[in-house]
DNA sequence: TTGACAGTTGACCGATTAGTCATTATTATA
DNA sequence: TATAATAATGACTAATCGGTCAACTGTCAA
């Protein structure tokens, strides 16, 4: 394990007892069991730290929860989003107990709660996407609102779950979600969250990449990785990204090989973007 | 206005943008034109005044939607509670700000924790007995359940109102939570949360107070009054406390008469509790 | 004019923080 | 084994924090 995912993982499970701010860099080194100094060897700062553990889970977690929402059946559709949502949560429940601390406006880095915003959307757009298919155009004027209502549902169970101590059926959980979900979908006529009420709010774009980034994105992965499976895989939808010549069936099977390593994830998200899968 | 409200009211502005962690006893002082030293004439400790904070406006919070659900007909019942809920949320919308940031876990002083959960579990208590009210047995087993996503659903609602500076037609949001309400509390069958969860969870007692604790927090208010109606209300309803002699109907007015004042909202509730009304 | 007094001030204290860097330890190479 | 390169250390700095207290100000009775 390199000494950046070892200061990662000690670190997050003191963020998740103290919080952020609570948790000095002396007591994530001792922790450690290294020095100061070597925490500044690979992170520039504190901030940077908080920074690369909130893109490494949320790029997991929405890349994740896609996959599984775009590849599930009609019938199970509900049921797999809520339990695979909960499933991830409660996986990293170090992360997801950071997550919940700072919420919001308590980090004061401008650059992060706009990180935070962002991935809040694309999960959003994930969770739209799924009633769209489900409801179709019967949910046209209430599908906004359907969207926080989930949302409000889902973080209210999921605070309580993570910080008391009691045992977890998720399958219970997800299968009450499942049928609260289609309640309202089916039978509430009135929407307070507007489509209008969105397009006020969300001024910059929302988290699309240029075929520049990708590929920048792709080569510095590439590099990351050692010879395996999954660096051949990204070499070649690199190639497929400049000069499409391989057959879809190909490149899908491509993007599966590279789906479950946790650091291609992300990519593996922007990839089925790019490609439409 | 003496100097602690003075604090009290621009604290809350900064606590509001920033946090109350991120808030400095310089900052306050500055933006209320005192010194440092001025400060802990009114507060022994920044601790303190948080503390002062949050017991103001939970205790007004509470009993105000108390008494307009206790207060209120069947019929419009439910929409009362969602609507005076958020009109006294954004009535005191900078105190709903630092109660979003703070929630729950960020703050690290044990006691206030404490004090934050009491007040959680007696609004919990509250909206409990609305359910009850309105639907009776049939709810027996997801009554619970229905509190949680009642204020799940107001909680994303209030947080999604309060950071973005949207327009707000709270008559609407009612309204839609209304009927939302009326659909879980009709048709929904799986419930995740049952009593047993709910007894798990909650080992102290709940925000009851002794007749002794009582008497002396009304001889305290009745302290800090100017002459007034309320203040002589308050020491008629201190006799009826130490031996009844009045009719319901003058002990119903005497309690009517000290309802609205901010500094009594609090043993208003406690003394409706404790006479049954 | 004096002096007692309540109210107010801000320089100061000890503790803690993120971040630095000269020094030392370890490993790789020749 | 000797030398160079790299990794790791922890004492140190400058800044900020909550909280204290000797000194100061203005008021009013004597």
């Amino acid at each position: 394990m390199s000494k950046k995912q070892l200061i990662m993982e000690r670190a997050l499970e003191l963020f998740a007892k103290q919080g952020f701010e609570a948790t000095s860099v002396q007591q994530i080194t001792d922790h450690c069991g290294i020095s100061k100094g070597a925490f500044y060897l690979s992170f520039k700062s504190k901030d940077e730290l908080i920074f690369s553990l909130i893109d490494y889970f949320m790029t997991q977690l929405i890349s994740d929860i896609d996959y599984k929402v775009k590849n599930a059946q009609n019938e199970e559709l509900l049921f797999t989003y809520f339990y695979t949502s909960f499933q991830t949560f409660f996986q990293h429940s170090d992360f997801a107990k950071v997550l919940m601390k700072e919420q919001a406006q308590t980090l004061h880095n401008k650059e992060l709660i706009e990180k935070m915003h962002l991935y809040d959307r694309l999960l959003d757009k994930v969770t739209l996407s799924m009633i769209e298919r489900l409801y179709g155009e019967e949910v046209n004027k209430t599908k906004y609102d359907l969207v926080y209502c989930i949302k409000g549902l889902m973080g209210n169970y999921s605070k309580l779950m993570l910080f008391s101590n009691a045992s977890l059926d998720l399958k219970l959980l997800s299968e009450s979600l499942v049928e609260k979900t289609n309640l309202l979908a089916n039978h509430a006529t009135i929407a307070f969250i507007s489509e209008d009420f969105i397009q006020s709010m969300e001024q910059p774009a929302l988290g699309e990449v240029t075929k520049e980034q990708l590929l920048e994105m792709i080569t510095q992965k590439t590099d990351e990785l050692e010879e395996s499976i999954e660096k051949e895989s990204l070499i070649l939808l690199k190639q497929q990204v400049l000069e499409p010549s391989l057959s879809p069936a190909i490149v899908k099977g491509l993007l599966e090989n590279i789906r479950n390593h946790p650091h291609c994830k992300w990519i593996s998200y922007l990839l089925r973007s790019y490609f439409n899968f």
